[in-house]
DNA sequence: ATTGTAACGTTACAAGTTGTAGCGCTTCAC
DNA sequence: GTGAAGCGCTACAACTTGTAACGTTACAAT
């Protein structure tokens, strides 16, 4: 099957992501709930979930505490802190490591609106004024 | 080896990178420059160069003419645009589709400043002006 | 105590990716 | 017409990812 530049080998591969997604949304859970939860769209057997669990955590995307005899998963990071160091890899690998270099090039391919960013830029001005009002 | 969350197989592999980082310092190169230029970095015999420019080709990254019996290889899309596509594959999988989210996330984290954010807009807005000015 | 079963550990395997390279064929220059 | 430059084709090992079977352990109910 033809790639392109979009749809290539992720850092994730498909049924991780699902996981991780469901892990991120569903809170701590043991590997037969994520098979469940996940069952319409990917079916799984037993051990496939556990095994792609287990990689997961080997990963560090996720931990796991015992319940019993049961694993409980949960993430390791929240899902905001891995899109980070994924935006803090392309910045590095592309933008020379200037952010906002990255964030120009966002507004002049469309990405992110102008005013999208000025709206931006003044919540944050009022979310830094908040903070400082009672720190 | 044991990885961590940012050490992880990535879009393209390690000499891929460095190949492709040179074909975008460089500009349209043949293979021998190619192979030249990253000699120090990475030695790589004829056969290997030329491997991994067929691949990114095929990946869609570069495409190339010929010049007499030699392919000139160039960048099929410009670095900005390959690091465009990689931010918007994070915002899709992670930020729910919205740049904004991203950015904010980017700010909250420190990858980029407030002070910054707030000289893009202004700089932003220039350019609109100025473009504006004299379309 | 025996036995079923839930849940884990170990192991495996096929398909795809990436780095690396050999070998042979064509074509241009001398 | 001979040598070398440069390409196509093929290969292979290591690693990744999806998928799963099988074995083992320990709790639970009879």
């Amino acid at each position: 099957m033809k790639r392109t530049l979009t749809s290539r080998p992720r850092n994730l591969g498909d049924v991780e992501q699902a996981v991780m997604d469901h892990v991120w949304a569903a809170g701590p859970c043991s590997a037969e709930a994520c098979r469940e939860a996940l069952a319409e769209a990917r079916p799984m057997k037993e051990s496939t979930i556990r095994t792609v669990l287990r990689r997961l955590e080997e990963k560090g995307y996720v931990t796991h505490e015992t319940s019993g005899r049961t694993y409980i998963y949960r993430a390791a990071q929240p899902k905001q802190h891995v899109a980070i160091q994924a935006v803090r890899h392309i910045i590095d690998r592309f933008c020379g490591g200037s952010a906002e270099a990255l964030v120009l090039g966002m507004v002049d391919n469309e990405v992110l609106d102008r005013r999208q960013l000025e709206h931006l830029t003044q919540k944050i001005a009022q979310h830094a004024r908040a903070k400082k009002g009672k720190p």
